[in-house]
DNA sequence: GTCTATACACCGATAGAC
DNA sequence: GTCTATCGGTGTATAGAC
C-alpha cells in the first residue's frame, strides 16, 4: 500500500463523513494502514491527508472533467464527454462532492482557497465552451456558474430526498442549458 | 435561559459546524448553559439537540416559507414573499442549510426521514403555486424541485466561492422560473 | 434548573521496536 | 514502511451538590 494507492481510499472516507467525521480510525481501516503508517506518509496528519486528497481531486478534475471540455470536438460533444465523467465521479449522484463538504466548519478555513480555485477552474472551462459555441461571454459565465450550481444542488437533493433521478435530469439538460442560443 | 430560547442558538452552531463538528463545548458556549444543563433539557444529548433544532426549523419552514406560498395573493407575490424570508433565513446566502449539513455522515442515518419530509413539503408547496398559476402539474413539480435545488446549489457555491452574488441571482429569477408559461 | 467535578471512550498524534 | 503501545487532550455523558 503506497501513498498514491491510499489517497483514493482516503477520499471515499472524507466524502462520506466530511472532515470532522473522518476519524483516523476510519481512515486507517479504509486504507488498511495503521495510524502510525498514515503519519509516515502524511506527517502533518489529517489536515495533510485532506489536502492531498484535494490535490488528487484537482488532478482528476483536470484530466476527466476539464480536458474533455478543451478538446477540438463540437461544443455539445465536449459537454457530453464531461457529463459522462461527472456521472461516474459522483456515482450517478449517490456520492457527495468533497468540495462542498470541506466548505463546512473547521475545514472551511483550512481549504477554502483550494476549493475556490477548483470551482473557478471548472466554471471558467465551461464558460469557454459556451463562448466558443457563440454565447456572449457574460451570459456564458453565468450559465457556467449555473451548471456547477445545479450539479451541486442536485447532489444535495439526491442525498436529502434519497433519490438520484434529479441528478440524472440535471446532467441531461446541461448541454442545452449551456449552449442554446 | 429556557429550552425554547436555547434552540435557535443551537441551530447557529449546527449549521456552522455540521453535526460532528458541533461539540458540546461549542453548544454550551453558544447557549450559555453548562453541559449538564443541556442534558437536563435534552436528556438524549446531542442527537436530541439536533432533532429539536430540526423540529424548530420545520416550524420556521411552515410559518415563514410555506405559509406565504399558501396565501390568497397572486402567485408571483407569494413567491416573492417566500423569497424575502428565504433570503433572511440564509442571511443573504452566507449561512448554510442545516438540511444539507445533516445529510452527511452519521447524521444522515439519524435524520434522513425528517430531512426528506421537510424538502418534500417545500417542493410540494412550490409546485402547488405553479399549478395555480397555470403550469401543468408535471412541469410544476419539476420546476419546484429545481427551485429548491438551485437554492441549495447556490448556498454551496456561495460558501465555496466566498461570494453570495450567485445566491441573490438565483432568488431573483425564481418567480419567472417557476411561473412562466 | 444550573453548576462543578468527573467518568470513560475516542480523538489526533508520537515513540520506538522491527 | 509498518507495527504495537501509548501519550495528552477532548469528546459525550453523568453524579451529585446547591
Amino acid at each position: 500500500m503506497s501513498k498514491d494507492t491510499a489517497i483514493p481510499q482516503l477520499l471515499t472516507v472524507f466524502r462520506q463523513y466530511g472532515y470532522e467525521g473522518a476519524t483516523l480510525a476510519k481512515l486507517s481501516e479504509a486504507t488498511g494502514l495503521g495510524k502510525a503508517s498514515l503519519y509516515h506518509h502524511f506527517p502533518k496528519g489529517k489536515e495533510e491527508m485532506a489536502a492531498s486528497v484535494l490535490d488528487y481531486l484537482n488532478q482528476g478534475l483536470q484530466e476527466n472533467i476539464l480536458a474533455p471540455l478543451h478538446s477540438d470536438r463540437p461544443p455539445v460533444d465536449r459537454i457530453r464527454a464531461m457529463n459522462k465523467n461527472v456521472d461516474a465521479f459522483y456515482h450517478q449522484g449517490e456520492q457527495a462532492c468533497l468540495l462542498a463538504l470541506l466548505s463546512v466548519g473547521e475545514a472551511h478555513d483550512l481549504f477554502q482557497s483550494q476549493i475556490q480555485q477548483a470551482l473557478d477552474l471548472w466554471i471558467d472551462s465551461l464558460s469557454q465552451v459556451a463562448i466558443e459555441a457563440g454565447v456572449n461571454p457574460k451570459t456564458a459565465h453565468q450559465r457556467a456558474e449555473d451548471a456547477v450550481l445545479q450539479i451541486q444542488g442536485a447532489l444535495v437533493l439526491a442525498r436529502g430526498l434519497n433519490n438520484t433521478a434529479i441528478f440524472k435530469r440535471v446532467l441531461k439538460r446541461l448541454p442545452e442549458m449551456l449552449l442554446s442560443a
